[in-house]
DNA sequence: GTCTATACTAGGATAGAC
DNA sequence: GTCTATCCTAGTATAGAC
């Protein structure tokens, strides 16, 4: 069956298309730079992307919130004390920005950007995070009224050291972002 | 003296180029767009910034770091309580992303950027902002091996709630993380 | 499913008139 | 100091052969 080959070469495309789009964000990727790094002609790409550059980024975001399904929310919401599936998204988003040398492609598909279907993609990832977070965090003891404040203060936490990481080349702030977090966690 | 004329208008321009690179990055900004923000024909800017689009960006950047002098590290390192000054410092930041609705500049211009004169620029204001902010921790009572790592903390969580409050059209994340951090300070 | 060839637009940059 | 005109490259996108 066709299909099933297909499914996975492009699943394959759309990981390098991830990784283009989050370091250089939407205006900052070019199809030239994206034939050039997987080695399809643009013909090729239109073909498995006929909507073109918006339709990549759309799907490397559909990609991303499934990711995130995958390896933060879901585990956030699953079995163990609140704390261990704390720890647990914390080590996924150690793996997710290498550690804190690879930006975050929310950050930075979020750049020059107005309002379309791949903003609407990232704000859906944001508040599945946030909730899935939130949740957690009332287990953890937390007021349910403060859950989702206190869960956007981690998030942004982890964000904000990324940013730091990178601007100043040394990583050890994202990792001691991740440390302050699940050491103030218990 | 045409000098003195000229520098203004440079200022002025300098401005609206600052709002264009903090909002779509330096690869998201293109001449074009920047003739018809400023009315200018592309080759009144050449006569400008001869260096096109890399010294506009070098000259955003100057700009955005004598800001910070004027209106934050300088402020830090300054006169009053270091209470007082630190709230000083979160009011900067209020007024420089407009209540949260505004990007920042240095995360903008990271996006997709290799090691160049513009991310030296960024690197620098960076650290300059760590250092008045550590120096002002110490001074409110921070042990000097933790001023620093205490200091990226911070930063961190204004940059990060700048991320959210962008990304999910609600300021209140920026709001939120400014008060926490003057609250935290007592 | 991939390619070459092609069209057309937008991007960066310069020359030279006013 | 600003403009029009121009150049060349890179950008997005499509047509059609294999």
């Amino acid at each position: 069956m066709s299909t099933g080959g297909s499914a996975s070469l492009k699943e394959a495309l759309t990981a390098q298309l991830y990784q283009l789009f989050r370091v250089h964000g939407f205006e900052g990727v070019s199809i030239g730079a994206i034939s050039a790094a997987t080695g399809l002609s643009r013909s090729s790409l239109y073909h498995h992307f006929p909507g073109g550059k918006e339709e990549m980024a759309e799907a490397v975001v559909a990609r991303a919130r499934g990711w995130f399904a995958g390896h933060v929310t879901g585990p956030l919401r699953g079995a163990g004390t609140p704390q261990a599936r704390l720890k647990a998204m914390l080590s996924a988003m150690d793996e997710a920005f290498a550690g804190g040398s690879e930006p975050c492609l929310v950050a930075s598909m979020l750049v020059g950007a107005g309002s379309n279907p791949v903003t609407d993609g990232l704000r859906a990832l944001l508040n599945e995070w946030l909730d899935a977070l939130g949740a957690c965090l009332v287990e953890m003891g937390t007021p349910k009224a403060k859950a989702r404040p206190a869960a956007a203060a981690i998030i942004g936490r982890i964000e904000g050291a990324l940013i730091l990481s990178r601007g100043l080349g040394d990583r050890s702030h994202f990792k001691a972002a991740l440390n302050d977090i699940a050491r103030e966690a218990g």
